[in-house]
DNA sequence: TAATTAGTTACAATCGATTGCAATTTGTGT
DNA sequence: ACACAAATTGCAATCGATTGTAACTAATTA
């Protein structure tokens, strides 16, 4: 453990027989140094290889030019995007960004809001996990003066800064869509209630039925078809039914939707003409499939490029006491050979 | 800009008429506190909602627990998931994560680096940029006492910790399995000669050659074929030779060889039949492409954890003044359809 | 030339937690 | 009850940068 001895200011003012008052203000670019002293300053900081403590000085200032992000997976491409996204706007602004990941765990995600509250971090931007039960994490975020952004998996029992996306409207588009193209049973493949952005999900998948006067079928709406596998599942069991669906929304994700497409192929199905299939997120991947895959496109890294704007403007906000805002992002649907039966429709 | 004050270990020593030290010290569990007013500390700490401040511990310890990652891209599968084993081994032993990317540009890097040695982080993991030109500003990390460990992409002018995918040895593997294949012009994409990973991918594409006796063939090697773009673009040049290579190793992506998958289908070319197509880092979509992709994976995931168990052993043997090492993981050759023309000889 | 001002630089307190050492309290053995 | 050791607690310096104020120097004006 080598205690290599970093040169601060203190050093740089010794060696010019200076004040490291001075030296601090020559090296923020303080007016209050004269132009001569001022270079000698930086020549000698350059000389002695003179690397800010950021500790410290963030320690006096009182905060610290970092943004802290919880997400469910770093490794999952909507997050990544996201992260993605954030960095290159905050970078630009002189933040960093601390990343923690939840592990969809609930009791992770209060670890991590604590260490990120001990870091002073300027701001939090949290997607929350799937076993999400009470905000007093969240709102301990709040009580400690942090502005507090969510996101995409957000809360409503809390009022924050929120940047989402409209997934009712969307889901509406998407089962519209199929609807146009023809489909008369249409099956849902739903996430975790308790999660809003599924809630939102099958609110849309519910409206657009009634808005075409299509009657609901709870048999053919299947809860918690999340992965691959579950979504391979559901569609078994939805494809043995008497009275079988002709198309799946699999609101959960593309990879449930790959899940549909694989049972579908293994059953001969033709899709689209005789399965309709429409995922959401957009993942590479539903473009390559054959057939390709409708779906629905959430901007993942412009998403995160809101956020750390909503950041940096909030900032500027915070004097005249506004309220938290929200940011809606508009998805777009991705029409693919998966849902298009009638070509001459689009 | 609400000045919400926060409690202080001087809060809860006033309270209680202590001093700040018992504070410290009950809070950390020094022996140095008896029982009785250590329970009374955290309690008021609980009550008056106490979070410690790390700026200024850390300062102090003059350590921060914190390790800087910096990759060309956060969202690009093998950095996110590299980045997620990274968190999930420094969580448990409650270190952060400060993510930057470089985005591939020289310059930016050259900042982070320096952002990061402000922040005095615990250690430093990086994997070089594209347009990486030289290791001063990683001679610098070094310089400041912080621990380097190079990972993946590594420049070799530094005696640094290391964590390396043994690359020739699964080129060689891949392109000696096309071989057996029965492929008897296999191409090469190769990717930047300026990144140590791609030089040793041509490696291990030439040795293999070499090892079965066959001739290097100079017009069936594609410079700078990167993306699926470019790896389609040389895939058409390729296939309109005079004598067009039966086989293509994308050695520099999946991507490229998707690229290439897709030139072969618009020909009319039989996959594998007419042609053999292997790609590099097993993302998910290669084994959802008709055909499959043959593809090496690279076990990122385990090489953030790899990362993350390499500094938490250094710090130990920093002591007896050990020399770096490396560690190297051996990918794993991915056979799918898409080299697979010969269905016994698997 | 003296007085006033502007421009520099020095001093000292501060941010909040940590830690060696001194001072105090408590406990033990005789 | 006293001496001594052990356990607690308090004091004060420290980490390195920032910043308000004081002190000093140089420049300007009457």
């Amino acid at each position: 453990m080598k205690k290599q001895k970093r040169t601060t200011i203190y050093d740089i003012a010794k060696k010019l027989n200076l004040n490291a008052s001075s030296v601090s203000r020559a090296l923020s670019n303080n007016s209050n140094v004269s132009e001569a002293t001022r270079q000698l300053i930086l020549a000698t900081a350059k000389e002695l290889n003179y690397q800010q403590n950021s500790m410290a000085s963030n320690l006096r200032k009182g905060q610290n030019q970092t943004i802290g992000v919880i997400v469910p997976r770093i490794n999952q491409n909507f997050f990544a995007d996201i992260i993605a996204g954030l960095e290159e706007v905050t970078y630009q602004k002189g933040y960093n960004l601390v990343i923690c990941q939840s592990n969809e765990s609930y009791l992770r995600e209060i670890k991590c809001v604590n260490t990120l509250i001990n870091q002073h971090v300027s701001c939090i931007a949290i997607s929350i996990c799937a076993d999400f039960e009470d905000d007093s994490h969240l709102r301990n975020i709040k009580e400690h003066g942090i502005p507090l952004i969510q996101f995409d998996r957000v809360t409503d029992t809390l009022d924050t800064f929120k940047v989402l996306n409209d997934n009712e409207h969307a889901s509406m588009e998407a089962v519209s869509h199929m609807i146009e193209q023809g489909y008369k049973r249409i099956a849902l493949l739903e996430g975790p209630q308790n999660l809003n952005i599924f809630r939102q999900r099958k609110e849309g998948y519910l409206k657009a039925l009634k808005k075409h006067n299509y009657p609901v079928l709870p048999e053919l709406i299947k809860e918690n078809a999340w992965t691959k596998e579950l979504g391979a599942e559901s569609t078994w069991q939805l494809l043995s039914l008497p009275e079988p669906p002709d198309a799946v929304f699999a609101s959960t994700s593309d990879f449930s939707a790959l899940g549909v497409l694989e049972v579908a192929t293994k059953k001969g199905l033709k899709v689209p003409e005789e399965l309709g299939i429409c995922g959401y997120s957009n993942e590479p991947f539903t473009e390559i499939t054959s057939p390709s895959i409708t779906t629905i496109d959430q901007y993942s890294v412009s998403m995160g490029k809101t956020i750390a704007n909503l950041f940096f403007q909030e900032i500027d906000f915070m004097d005249n006491g506004s309220h938290p805002q929200t940011v809606s992002i508009k998805p777009q649907l991705i029409i693919r050979s998966s849902t298009l039966r009638n070509k001459n429709q689009i």
